[in-house]
DNA sequence: TGAATATATGAACAATTATTCATATAAGGG
DNA sequence: CCCTTATATGAATAATTGTTCATATATTCA
C-alpha cells in the first residue's frame, strides 16, 4: 500500500482536504444516520442554504456523498463504507489525544 | 460513533486537514517503511529542509508522527495504526475512483 | 573551544478556500 | 401558466496556509 503516482497523491491530498473541515464534517456526520436532501442538512446544521449546498458540491466531487433525486429534492448520502472507516478511525484517533 | 462535542469536531478537522497536502503525504508514505530523520526525508523528497521541517511540525503536533531523538539525529514514524488504516482506506477510495 | 552537522523557527509572500449575498435554474402543485 | 419550493451558482471578501529565505539553536567531534 503505497503512493505510486502523482495523480494518485494529488487525488489522495484533494480527497483528505474535503475532510478537513467543521461544516463538511458536521454534513458527514449527520449523513451517517440517514440520507438527507439540503434543506434538512440546511435545518438541521442551522448554516445557510448556500453554504451547505456549496460544500455538498465539494462533498460530491471527491465522491464523498453521492445523490438521489426525487420529485423536487436531492437526497445526499454517504457515498460508501472507506468514507465511514476513515471517519471512525479518525473519531477514534482524536478520542484517544484527547483525553 | 458520531461526533458528539465542538472539541471533537475541531479537533477532527485540524488532523485531517494534515492529510490534504501533497508533501505531507509523501512524507508519511516514506515513513511507512521505515522511521527516518529531517534530512534524509528532505533526500528522499527532494525538498528543502526546511519545508520539510515545517511539515514535520505540524505532522507532530497533530499526533500524526512521533519523534525519537538518537544522537544529534530525530527520527520519525508514523505514530500509531489510526494513521495507516486512513491511509489505506484513502489510497483504497482514490484508487477505485481514478479506474 | 571551534567547526561541522542536524534541526527548528520567524517573517513574508502567493495561493487557496469558506462564507455571504444576490440571483439563477428547475420542478411541482393549484 | 403562475407561484412556491428546492437547489445551484458566481463574485467578492476575509482568513488560512505552504514555501522560501535567512537565521537560530543544539549536539558531536577534532
Amino acid at each position: 500500500m503505497q503512493i505510486h503516482s502523482k495523480e494518485l497523491l494529488y487525488g489522495l491530498s484533494e480527497f483528505y482536504k474535503i475532510f478537513g473541515d467543521p461544516t463538511r464534517l458536521r454534513i458527514l456526520d449527520v449523513l451517517l444516520n440517514k440520507p438527507l436532501c439540503v434543506n434538512e442538512i440546511s435545518d438541521y446544521l442551522n448554516v445557510t442554504q448556500s453554504a451547505i449546498s456549496h460544500q455538498l458540491k465539494n462533498l460530491r466531487s471527491s465522491n464523498l456523498v453521492k445523490t438521489e433525486k426525487i420529485g423536487q429534492k436531492v437526497y445526499y448520502s454517504i457515498s460508501d463504507d472507506h468514507i465511514k472507516i476513515i471517519l471512525k478511525y479518525g473519531i477514534e484517533h482524536i478520542s484517544e489525544v484527547m483525553l
